[in-house]
DNA sequence: CGCATGATTTGATCTGCATCAAGGAAATTA
DNA sequence: TAATTTCCTTGATGCAGATCAAATCATGCG
């Protein structure tokens, strides 16, 4: 179920004002990307764009969590991304995108046409340099990701995802041990991002409760009772803000 | 052992001139790109760059072949990337770099101060253009390659491997059956890129070989026997020209 | 409430690839 | 040309995680 907005909320009071593809905008750009968007909604389980669609629009996320995914012929799927608020999506200057983008809860987007917002995006550099600004820094998350895909254990896999949620739940907020957080994503879910199946990412899951390091409330929210221990189960290295937060 | 030219190849005589960063350069900011560009080369084997060093200057490759290599504390480690030629190393805006570039073949590197090359593409507008398009197409091809690490067999992470070969080594050039190629990595090499080992690249190249879908003519060329097999092998669905190419 | 449906857990078994081990072939150096 | 080193192949064995199979739990619905 899917809707169109009539209103369209003010950017002065957006809460992803300074961090999506907005963020160095003055107020003159501002004020052009306000006239060329929309706000879209979609429930939890709805497809926002299918595999070859055309790509009309492009957009910010605004509220919620949206998933990437890609299938293979025979049926094998694979994650290849998790959005959070602030993350765009789309490209400008490709007509289709060749995966599935899935809110996975509640989603909210902030949508532009794409032909006018390449037109805006080739005459206001603050657009372009923030576009790629954040394109970069998917890059060097998709590389960790590849880190993790290819060489870590199921259980650096698992440590390393919850690791990932804490670091982009609480990018405002009480982070350390206790702070409640909630699993976006079933078992399922979980092991396609993370190229496991979903006995062993329960396995792993229920592994890591039972050791004390994660307790959970319900199926879906829990909370980090040891980071320390967490975030040595990744097999990272020091701190350092991997470029997947 | 690494030198830099004191010769500055003229831009309008380069083979990467109309797919590197500068594709798009009218003749003026081609002549402001040639004033601040420098070359350099390095042998196969070379560190390029190591992680955590200062990102002093980025780089388009103009000869031969480098690789992104991350490394995880304990030693394993994870290719992330091939860069061909025209391909783009560093990212404008960022101090460090998190993983090593190496040379492994003979490089030549067209080289820019990364401050002067910043200043730049704030100000033309199709250097900028033109990195978030180089930027957005490794970004598709990371994504791609994180269905091989999450989901591949070995068999068919070898034949992807080999594929992009293909693709990437024929850009200009008689493809199809019988095109004489170049195996650019060691069975390790390849093992951590494509997230294996170096035994199981071995057994399974020499088992496309006895099938008759390869040819070696050495360790380190051979042809494409059967490119249908191979494409089939892969486990990709039909054509389609994907990112990683 | 009782039932249906989908998500999760848990157990048993299997297997693809890693790991361990040992030669052989090429390239490099002396 | 021998000696060294690096790369590659091939075989034997082991194991992490997949697959198969059943409960159990949760949630929505008539």
């Amino acid at each position: 179920m899917r809707f169109t907005a009539k209103i369209r909320p003010k950017c002065s009071e957006c809460p992803i004002r300074h961090r999506a593809v907005c963020a160095r905008c003055d107020d003159g750009e501002l004020a052009m990307l306000e006239g060329i968007k929309v706000y879209r909604s979609f429930a939890a389980g709805d497809p926002i764009l299918r595999r070859g669609d055309p790509l009309t629009y492009v957009a910010s996320v605004v509220h919620g969590v949206a998933t990437l995914n890609k299938t293979m012929e025979d049926g094998r799927t694979q994650m290849v991304g998790m959005l959070f608020p602030s993350d765009f999506i789309g490209r400008p200057g490709r007509v289709e995108i060749d995966f599935d983008v899935v809110a996975v809860t509640d989603v909210t987007l902030c949508c532009f046409q794409r032909r006018p917002f390449e037109r805006l995006i080739a005459t206001t550099p603050h657009i372009a340099q923030r576009l790629l600004e954040i394109s970069l820094d998917e890059l060097d998350a998709a590389r960790d990701w590849m880190v993790l895909l290819g060489r870590k254990t199921a259980r650096e896999k698992i440590a390393t995802f919850v690791h990932m949620l804490v670091r982009r739940q609480s990018v405002v907020g009480s982070l350390g041990d206790g702070a409640p957080l909630i699993l976006p994503l079933t078992r399922d879910e979980i092991a396609s991002y993370i190229g496991l199946t979903l006995e062993t990412v329960s396995r792993q899951l229920n592994a890591m409760k039972k050791e004390g390091i994660l307790r959970f409330t319900d199926r879906r929210r829990f909370e980090i009772a040891d980071l320390t221990a967490l975030h040595i189960a990744t097999g990272d290295d020091e701190e350092g803000a991997p470029a997947y937060c």
